[in-house]
DNA sequence: ATGAAAGCGCTAACAG
DNA sequence: CTGTTAGCGCTTTCAT
């Protein structure tokens, strides 16, 4: 359970810590014999250097800082950007003690890295999440909210109502097609193959307007579209005017997250508002109730706000 | 230079380190007069409680990681938001040696405490930075960008150039005014103290709307509007419409920094991209080479690139 | 109320 | 090539 340190791989060995240690840090005098004896118990007691020992004794971090003012500013984000691949790296410092707890916004659905993790570390999951209890988190209804949103495009009017999804499975993107579903049900509306498609697994705008015009360039097509994100129902909107479609008086589109930019163009977007601070927030609560021993695989459903506006 | 330790502070107060701990950790069983005096060698001193030692000894790091696939994700930005004036906060990690050094993107052009800091530190200072040559630096050559999209209008036929500056005082803001008025001089047109304008500190889209209106709503109007950032110039493009102008018939807007959604809206805006992946990348280069011993006070600029679209 | 001392995990002389 | 050992800075018994 608890991390293994150098002295007993030192002891499994049959070296020296120090010996350990030159072979940790590849230091070029040590027989290739000792060397493989030394690697083999490292790896089966899956040893990992100590970081705080390690920096206290070399009186260095190996860490930087990079300090943006907020990062909801679009212009900071490319350059601190991320590579998603990265998340396992990050997940490491949990191993070596480098962070007691992570929250995860990343969309792990089924991830067993994931779930593996979660059994010996503290996490929580925050927006996205893994279907079984295994590990904490918080987010918002999302079947209940795409089905607001139909209910409400119905009473507005509209029979004939679209989707556009996203190529991926996160949890997020499957509950909102249930709840569109759920929608159509309760209205007692037979859904339609040909009115539901789907972005690019990035919910990229060029996707979304790719997909958009799978569904609009027909004779017959809906008078309304749900988009599971903003960035998607953007690029509806695109699509409907490179269509000469008048949004909402042709087509009305509603998006999903109300992302700032939403009502920076024109027609300002119709969406579903997420609690985004409080989502935060109850994360943090979460994890350090978690840390400090409290239950493990607590899940947390937030209220959403649908807010309309012009684009319906 | 070097952070005092524990047993400096013990001899300096004349007790030994584990009063000085215990201080440290609020116990109750010290003296008040005992209390008194250590935490005025501490005051004296300076001293900060090193991370290491104390994680070490408790086994516990006190950091929790947030991953998140993708800060450019607008989504992510209010849930993961920290408010500017943290960033105190976040450069003591340098003094305690949580952190190595640190890149600064935070505006702060004649910061005492930055420049200080930077004489004790390794600071670097990405796209904003102070006037000095006290601490390193990397940004695009504002004045010349401004300066060249003025000229750009010129030649599209303006002759009355508008500018929507901002309410502060950060180094971009500053430059590119300057090359405004220096691209103006050039073409040898008189600047107009009622052409220019400045929005909000914060660069908000209303504030944009509103600075852009004052400007426009007048008789006598620009043709064409310099906005320092892309928000701005959103807000500038649905001032206009407001007023009944067309983009770009009527009224021509270029922003700055090419934010994504720059083209996820209609018109799609003309503006100056920075080497956003660059600046990071050359700033973290240069915090490296510092801690590593190298130079200080040393500015890059990189280069932009001006992307004409359909605002003008 | 205070001090002495052990030890957290690691690296780097120093010896051999 | 390998082992012994001294700390890095801190907290925490255990004495006093």
């Amino acid at each position: 359970m608890r991390a293994p340190t150098i002295s007993e791989v030192a002891k499994t060995a049959g070296v020296s810590v120090a010996t350990v240690s030159r072979v940790v840090n590849g230091s070029p005098s040590v027989s290739h014999e000792t060397q493989a004896r030394v690697q083999e118990a490292i790896e089966r007691l899956g040893y990992q250097p100590n970081v705080w020992g390690r920096s206290l004794r070399r009186g260095e971090s190996r860490v930087v800082l990079v300090i943006v003012p907020n990062v909801s500013n679009p212009y900071y984000a490319p350059i601190t950007n991320a590579e998603a691949e990265r998340r396992a790296l990050y997940l490491e410092f949990l191993k070596d003690g480098r962070a007691d707890g992570a929250i995860l916004m990343e969309p792990a659905r089924d991830d067993p890295h994931v779930t593996g993790m979660a059994r010996h570390y503290h996490l929580v999951q925050c927006s996205e999440y893994c279907d079984n209890q295994a590990v904490s988190h918080v987010s918002v209804d999302n079947l209940a909210a795409a089905r607001e949103v139909v209910l409400t495009l119905a009473g507005l009017g509209h029979r004939r109502i679209g989707f556009i999804g996203a190529d991926n499975d996160f949890m997020s993107t499957i509950a909102r097609r249930q709840g569109y579903l759920d929608g159509l049900r309760v209205l007692n509306i037979p859904p339609r193959e040909d009115d539901q498609t789907f972005a690019g697994r990035d919910y990229s705008f060029a996707s979304g307007v790719e997909a958009a015009r799978r569904l609009l360039a027909r004779p017959e097509r809906p008078t309304a579209l749900f988009c599971i994100s903003d960035v998607l129902a953007l690029g509806a909107v695109q699509a409907a005017r490179e269509l000469g479609l008048r949004v909402p008086e042709d087509l009305s589109v509603v998006g999903f997250d109300d992302v700032e930019y939403a009502v920076m163009g024109h027609p300002r977007l119709t969406t579903v508002r997420q609690p985004c601070y409080e989502l935060g927030r109850t994360a943090g609560e979460l994890l350090l109730t978690q840390i400090q021993g409290g239950p493990r695989g607590r899940a947390v459903y937030l209220p959403h706000t649908l807010i309309e506006r012009d684009s319906t």
